[in-house]
DNA sequence: GATGAATGAGGATTCATTCAT
DNA sequence: CATGAATGAATCCTCATTCAT
């Protein structure tokens, strides 16, 4: 039995390897797919034939087409958790860390684009498990943008504002912006520099010329 | 009976206006409707059982599902159409217009819940008809923010930014703030002066302390 | 009560005129509508736009859509009774006769192309009243075949032959030829005394060269 | 066992043979329901009812209705290609060889009646796509039976006679008799080789005694 | 593990007919 | 008589998911 375990250590390990390999190319045909023809109308069908794997397998690797759906919000939580670096107000130039983490969130979504767009195009409505896993990644980021008002209010950076609204509407101005770029026709050609620079220049200097 | 026989007129404006009520009806019942459900989510059936009409019925009032959707786009557009005023430079208190504008804006999504929820929320890539309204209802959009953004610059009011970005961006700021409002849970207590306030706040004075 | 009967007697001619009239618009209408799109793919809105009449008021001449239809029919029966005058074998020259009457089938589906193509055009199958007046025509038609084709071989004119087989496949040899000219492409081009001397010499003299 | 695990062919070569099965099944099925209902009356309900499969599985076999009947056609048009020989002028006794591709027709009608009358009864005039496959099926079977009069001219076999109408005619001939006999009531009773006499009789000698 | 044939609920739309005005 | 708004049964087709091989 020792040896059995040994080897079916031995095995598993090739095979859970394996089954991480086709997972992940599972998940990459869906971004692409989703990406190009949005989560809802894109089929089954348009994923296995995308990845080259037969329908039954696709529901070895995902209990559903909404569990792959709530693996690629997971994927892109991860993405922009990474991106979004807690600011130290003690540190010198809050400013530019402003700045940088918009730059970072900036380079997630061009580094990431189907991803990005499969997450941001969905919206609330249509199947109550992945509203709710909406509902929590809207709230993640809520959070977190909350919490940096917060921080930079307490620390004499930004100005005291609404918390909970200012989060929502900058989750917005972001989310519409990478769609218009990454989806839309308005911002295609936009680069890296002019997306961050503008919504970094909306975001905290606003619009007044005094202000 | 004698205003009866007087005009022929008589018949088919009470015909006329009949009609018009049960379209509007019909029109109600599918705002509220695709707004609980979501307008690919939601099917015929159940906006003519809420509409209380036969099957047949409806397409007596509209082409197909997505013509009604296309209505309701116009509709929204004829709305915020009235509420954006273009704001006048010469006049004094140009802060104060664009404050009145932000909240009249508000009081349509306030005064609309359904219909604004209904349009805000959908989103391209499931009907190529239907993209192309929509994509018509946000250029739209952008030009007007636009142009109130170039007009505000020109006349030192505003500064100067990256005009389609900018605008995009207030446009996804309004619309996330309007969707936690109507359908999320985030925003759902908030009422309009609070959401006009912070709305006008971040988007004139941004965040920035000094700035 | 007499009076009114008078009343009555000089409205009703009158009325009875224009519903006439009225009637015979519907079935003109009916037989352009139905040459064109083919009974049961026209619809009751294709019949009453072209005949400038309301929905309603159609019901009002015929009980449904297949009454309709077999009106048509017996038009056509009528017109083909006209046409097909029996041969008296006593007279002199029974091919010219026999010469004749195909010639007046042939003006007949010249002279009423749409009602011809309609009538021929449909088949059995897709609705029993409809089915048995269809066969009642054909029915009609054949014994009117037989009984010339025994007719002209009890007075030595014609070879004995299986009656009903021949008379049903004379039936068809028309019937193709006045589709294929009125409805299809290969004949469209063809000319009264073209149709009606191939359809006299197949008929009469077969193919064979010395037969 | 060994055999199943010789070749992996083994599998694949089963299931093709058992969709080949299953889909001769649906088309016999539909033949019988088309036979009896009429191709545009017949619902797919109808055929899969009798075909004792699933909604979904037709179109796993079929791309929809209209390539069900395509495919009808496409047999049909084998069968009776098979039917059809050409007759070769310097063969002797070419009455004879013609009155066998007579038979050769009849006994097609006669060994898949429903096929014949599903094809033979249905007409232009519903369905773009299913229109032009019927023009087809015409055309070739009027350049069949014109190339054959042509021969037949040349050959001093048969009469110099005009050759699209009387090969129309003939088709015509031929079809109704064929329907008469499967689908009407006045000719069901008749055997092969009473058709197929009257039918060469008619075509090759016509009605004229002396002629 | 991998496959793909089979399933069947569900959806948008049409159209002959009725009947209140 | 004439109207035309209202009806609702009926139809074709899609697609996420299952399960025998």
């Amino acid at each position: 039995m020792t040896l059995k375990l040994a080897t079916s250590d031995g095995r598993s390990l090739r095979a859970e390897q394996k089954r991480s390999e086709r997972r992940e190319a599972i998940v990459r045909a869906a971004e692409i797919v989703f990406a190009r023809r949005g989560f809802h109308d894109a089929s089954i069908s348009d994923v296995i034939d995308a990845a080259g794997i037969s329908r039954g397998t696709f529901y070895l690797y995902f209990e559903s087409k909404e569990a792959l759906f709530v693996h690629l919000i997971e994927r892109f939580v991860s993405f922009i958790t990474d991106a979004m670096l807690v600011v130290d107000p003690t540190q010198p130039e809050p400013a530019r860390r402003i700045f940088e983490n918009v730059e970072r969130v900036v380079d997630m979504a061009f580094d990431h684009p189907d991803l990005t767009q499969v997450v941001l195009r969905e919206n609330r409505g249509r199947n109550p498990e992945l509203d709710e896993q909406l509902d929590r990644l809207y709230e993640f980021l809520r959070v977190m943008v909350e919490g940096a008002l917060k921080n930079g209010a307490q620390n004499g950076i930004t100005r005291a504002v609404n918390e909970p609204v200012v989060a929502t509407a900058l989750i917005g101005a972001f989310k519409e912006v990478f769609l218009a770029h990454l989806a839309g026709a308005s911002l295609r050609a936009a680069d890296r520099a002019t997306l961050a620079a503008a919504l970094f220049e909306l975001s905290v200097r606003g619009l007044f010329v005094g202000a």
